[in-house]
DNA sequence: CTAATATATCAAGCAACGTTGATATATCAA
DNA sequence: TTGATATATCAACGTTGCTTGATATATTAG
C-alpha cells in the first residue's frame, strides 16, 4: 500500500471500532442486501430504538454507512468505500508483502 | 460467503476490536514486516512496556498474532488466517453482491 | 390543527477499555 | 548464586462505550 492509498491510522481504528459490535455487523450484513429504513431494521434485530439509532449512529460517524431521508422514514446503506478500505488495510499488512526488504532488528 | 466459511459474528467482532486502537494499528503495521520482539516494538513505538503487553494480549486473544519464546524474547507475528477472514468479510459485505435476490421490505 | 408514526437525542447507570506504576516470572551472563 | 534483562500480570484510576427509558423533532394522515 502507498503513503497516497494508505487510510490513516486513525480512521481505519474507527472503521474498526464501528465494526466491533456484533449488532452493528448484523446492521452491517443486512445492509449488504441493499439500502434499509430504521424501522425495518428494529423489526429484523429486534431491538430497542434508540439502541438501534446509537449503533447507526456510530457506524455514520465512522464512515461506514450513509443515510438518506425519504418522506417519514430514514433509509441506510452501506458504503463501498469503506469497505474497500477495510480489506485494502487486511491485503497491504499480509505478511510477505515486504519479504527481503526489511530485516529484524532486535534488542542487543 | 458461504455460511461454511463464514466466520462468527463473535470473531469478526473480536478481530475489529483488536484492531479499533491505534497503537495496536502501528504493531500491526510493524509485523507486516515479519515476526518482532516485544522490545524492539518497545523501541519504535516508544510506548511503556506494560502497555505494550497489554495490546499485544489483546491481539493474541482476538486471534490476529501468535508468539514464540526464543531464549529471553518473545517474538509476536501476524496469524495470516484472522487477515484473510477480515479481507474476507469486508468483500462479502460488499453491496451487489445479493443483487436482485432480496428486496426491501419496509414499514406500512 | 391534531394525532400518529419514524427517528434522533439526552441523561443516568453500568460495564468494558486503556494507562500507569509496581511487582512477579523467566532467562541469561558473570 | 547474584544480578541484569525481557516480558507478563496486577491494582487503581479515569475514560469511553452500551443500554434503557424519557423526551424532542420531523413528517404524514385525517
Amino acid at each position: 500500500m502507498t503513503t497516497a492509498t494508505m487510510p490513516t491510522l486513525g480512521r481505519a481504528a474507527r472503521w474498526f471500532h464501528a465494526l466491533s459490535d456484533e449488532t452493528r455487523l448484523e446492521i452491517v450484513q443486512l445492509l449488504s442486501h441493499g439500502e434499509r429504513c430504521v424501522c425495518e431494521l428494529q423489526d429484523v434485530l429486534d431491538a430497542a430504538q434508540s439502541r438501534l439509532s446509537f449503533h447507526l449512529k456510530t457506524l455514520k460517524d465512522a464512515g461506514l454507512v450513509s443515510d438518506r431521508r425519504e418522506g417519514r422514514w430514514v433509509y441506510y446503506a452501506l458504503n463501498r468505500g469503506a469497505l474497500d478500505g477495510i480489506a485494502e488495510f487486511a491485503s497491504a499488512v499480509k505478511p510477505g508483502k515486504h519479504a527481503g526488504s526489511c530485516a529484524r532488528a532486535c534488542c542487543g
